[in-house]
DNA sequence: TGGAATGTTCGGCT
DNA sequence: AAGCCGAACATTCC
């Protein structure tokens, strides 16, 4: 479920319905969403305030009492649901000083809840709102391919396959070039691009492919505005040629052969 | 039935 | 040493 747009939707409803609330008791049940000792997290984590809840790169940050943070990443099929009803996926209950609830679910147990991991301070710098001046000396400084690069979250926290395609789309630029190897006009693209496409893609409550929804348990509308994501076969919509799809590091890859350069 | 799906990590190789 | 590649994680859907 989770990109950029997708977290920071989910932080924009999570935030009202648990800012300042009071975290009654919470019950973990996966040994793969919590790794480790799962007790030893919810006693850590009842009868701690909520502060306030942050996104760095895919990285729901929750703010504790005392400058703690639970994170929480999505994975790929994780959701945070407020009041929703109990599923078989339900691997996470936070019960509210409200008498609220908060799920988080996960059929594919991808998504990872735990308290501030080394990971986050791993993560390069969030792709909404890099400087164009460090993102331009970044891309010179590297050697490997464009896509697998934009995955890379120690590189840039945020993009995932849908949004790094869309954007290499917008920027008229191959997955597979060298990015030291990318023109400054190009890379000057691709730094606007990212930004307004992330811009956009949040005011649409993100993209729902197959499950995405925000806290509220609403979908996103972006994938109708999608440029090349999903869009194999179907013509480009800036020079009509069929959309081509192909696997880059074990990705599904869209992109236009013609308004797309090496 | 096989393959693909919004993600990340790890081991092995160059 | 850094970077690339494939496999692995667990489940659902077509």
């Amino acid at each position: 479920m989770p990109e950029l747009p997708e977290v920071e939707t989910v932080v924009r409803t999570l935030a009202p319905a648990i800012a300042g609330r009071r975290i009654e008791s919470a019950q973990f049940t996966s040994k793969f969403v919590t790794p480790g000792d799962r007790e030893a997290l919810a006693a850590n984590v009842a009868g701690r305030t909520v502060r306030g809840v942050r996104r760095h790169g895919k990285f729901i940050l929750i703010e504790l009492d005392e400058g703690s943070t639970l994170s929480v990443h999505l994975g790929m099929t994780g959701r945070l649901l407020v009041n929703s009803a109990k599923t078989a996926h339900t691997y996470g209950v936070f019960r509210l000083d409200d008498q609220s609830v908060l799920h988080y679910d996960d059929p594919r147990q991808f998504g990872r809840i735990e308290w501030s991991p080394a990971r986050v301070a791993r993560l390069g710098p969030d792709a909404l709102g890099i400087p164009l001046e460090a993102f331009l000396i970044a891309l010179r400084k590297r050697s490997s391919r464009i896509k697998p690069l934009l995955l890379n979250q120690s590189f840039l926290a945020g993009l995932g396959n849908i949004y790094v395609d869309e954007a290499l789309f917008r920027a008229g630029i191959r997955p597979l070039a060298i990015a030291s190897r990318v023109s400054r006009k190009r890379a000057m693209d691709l730094h606007a691009a990212i930004q307004e496409l992330l811009t956009l893609a949040i005011a649409h409550g993100g993209s729902s492919i197959s499950d995405y929804v925000d806290a509220d348990g609403k979908k996103g509308g972006f994938q109708n505005l999608h440029q090349v994501y999903g869009r194999e076969g179907e013509p480009c919509v800036r020079c009509g040629a069929p959309i081509r799809k192909t696997v880059v590091v074990q990705r599904g890859t869209h992109y236009c052969a013609k308004c797309q350069k090496s």
